[in-house]
DNA sequence: TAATGTTGTGAATACGTAATCACAACGATC
DNA sequence: GATCGTTGTGATTACGTATTCACAACATTA
């Protein structure tokens, strides 16, 4: 049997009230009764029970996030795992935790969603990309449940928190362009994702600020796609004496393309993408990247959050834009005179 | 306002109380008042409070799962991906959720455990390879808190479900051997680390069956790691026909290593590794390596949990060991009578 | 016919906490 | 010395659910 209020009330001969009102830090207490009162708690170990609290407080603690698995099919994918790993980390000095889910299937998650809010089984929610028309949305601003948009929130009537993708793919263009390239290329993601759209607005600005004639590829995202298409280039000739590459995992991909062409990097083909994840270090060269400080981001999101569940919050929406910088590696290593 | 059970009662004109029967299922009610509070149920759109549920059933239909941060740093580690990934995967099917704190610290890491179960967030927990002597394991085991261990349990009196290692080490030794390597060596992971431990036993067992003499180097976790230790082997003028590695990050920092020094994969050195991750498509020639189904290991650990937590099986405790197969690709290709 | 289940239902209670209400005891004010 | 705020405390209530208790209405058995 766990102990409760009302045991520590008994043995300090006071009211369970008496005993909550300590707990709470209220100042209207004897200092005597309260010492009497703590050192009861102490020594018998007591621990509030959460789920009671919740019951009362109309509060769980606990901050929500569904994630829609990759189309990949790939179960370790480092995103998932950096995103969680900064999530955890910005909670673990509040008082919430985290509960995820991921679905596998649309229908899925939209079960998900119901099961989640609807028994109120979280304070909170965040959420990653999210469609523009999606429908959960709707729902979460008519019945006022707080929720952060992580990644470009296409309402602006919703709090987001995102990255500055356009300056982003500008710097990382601006990089190639200063290491003498002359044809840069953008393999890029699909059309209509936001974080997509946004990098090649960035790199467009940067070849016409430079006067230089942009070349846009558009790409279904992960490896295998990206393997496909850059074979498909590189067999037609298409070589670029730079290639700008979506992210890191896509970059891989190029990268295999490459070799199995004899097409050396960055001597033949120069290389540089987003997200700095752990696969730069292991390429040989290295692989440039932009650092996306994905933990500034989540840290922001996560602050946000928890102002609206906490204070309710209702004033206009915010948005925060993190910058970003460039990690250069042998990737993208400049181009010498002899070429 | 949230609609309850008392809202329903009103509208269906009988008590709370069959509508609690109702929602339970109670074989006991009308079937014609069934319907009617179950058309009522329907149209006024309601869900049970959690909350509420969780107070009184004293369960929070939430397991747990307390990782501490790998001492590499890196935020992107594929495994926690691939672990989450599965254990959502696992409960989806479930009423239970997934709650996930990650510690970055010994000290941090026994204060979530406290929170979590002191407070009874939690139904149950999964442990990833705990160390023998963890005192949480003791007072978790003291408590009767239902518990599985993801790995090596060390002591008999756990349930666990783990990854034949020893199998699969020996498989991977065997394989190479077929191939017709004459020496192979074993970059494994640190000493007393129970996964590295019996993947050492395997490997030791199938060099020994063919009479060949193991060599085995202990090296700590990680693609920097890894990387070094080959380097400096290889600089040493210690190159092995084959090389079998602890697990496929580790393996990337020997590729970058033989690379750097012109050694080629696998007509100078053969590899092979374990997980079977994403990574081992990215490699030039593909990596062969032994897939650990942690899927399947997962899905079992989550139903032995499960049933701990429903039935309260104090029974014996159970270990359930996965198999696994090698998957091969290039790294591992025969050696030609060339050489 | 009386005693004894059976079935369907409402009333009441408990879960453990936080917060409100009520009320003493006391000091300050006019 | 009566009135009024302050302070500290206990009694009470509410949160929404699941479950036990109580009790009709009815069927079955001896």
């Amino acid at each position: 049997m766990r102990v409760t209020q009302q045991d520590i009330a008994r043995i300090s001969a006071v009211s369970q009230a008496t005993v909550s009102r300590v707990l709470a830090g209220d100042t209207r207490v004897e200092p005597e009764t309260r010492d009497r009162v703590l050192a009861v708690i102490e020594e018998s170990n007591y621990q509030p029970d959460v789920r009671a609290q919740s019951l009362r407080t109309k509060r769980t603690n606990l901050i929500g996030i569904v994630l829609q698995r990759s189309p990949t099919d790939a179960t370790d994918d480092p995103f998932i795992a950096a995103l969680i790993t900064e999530i955890t980390q910005a909670l673990s000095s509040t008082k919430y935790h985290l509960c995820i889910d991921i679905a596998n299937s649309a229908e899925h998650q939209s079960r998900v969603y119901d099961e989640l809010l609807r028994t109120r089984r979280i304070d909170g929610l965040l959420l990653v990309e999210p469609e523009k028309d999606d429908p959960r949305l709707t729902r979460l601003q008519r019945d006022d449940f707080p929720f952060v948009v992580i990644g470009n929130p296409k309402v602006a009537a919703w709090h987001s928190v995102d990255n500055d993708n356009v300056m982003a793919s500008r710097m990382a263009t601006l990089h190639l362009i200063e290491e003498g390239h002359p044809d840069i290329a953008f393999l890029c993601g699909p059309k209509g994702v936001a974080v997509s759209d946004d990098r090649v607005t960035g790199y467009q600005m940067a070849m016409h600020e430079r006067g230089l004639k942009p070349t846009v590829l558009h790409c279904d995202f992960g490896h295998d796609a990206a393997f496909c298409l850059a074979t498909d280039q590189f067999e037609a000739g298409q070589i670029p004496s730079a290639l700008l590459v979506m992210d890191d995992f896509m970059a891989t991909g190029v990268i295999k393309a490459a070799g199995n062409l004899g097409i050396a990097i960055p001597d033949q083909m120069a290389l540089a993408s987003f997200n700095n994840s752990t696969l730069c270090g292991l390429i040989p060269n290295g692989l440039t990247s932009v650092n996306m400080n994905l933990s500034d981001l989540v840290q922001r999101g996560v602050e946000k959050l928890i102002q609206l569940i906490e204070n309710g919050e209702r004033a206009e929406p915010s948005r925060y834009v993190v910058p970003c910088e460039i990690v250069i590696r042998g990737s993208s290593r400049r181009i010498n005179a002899t070429r």
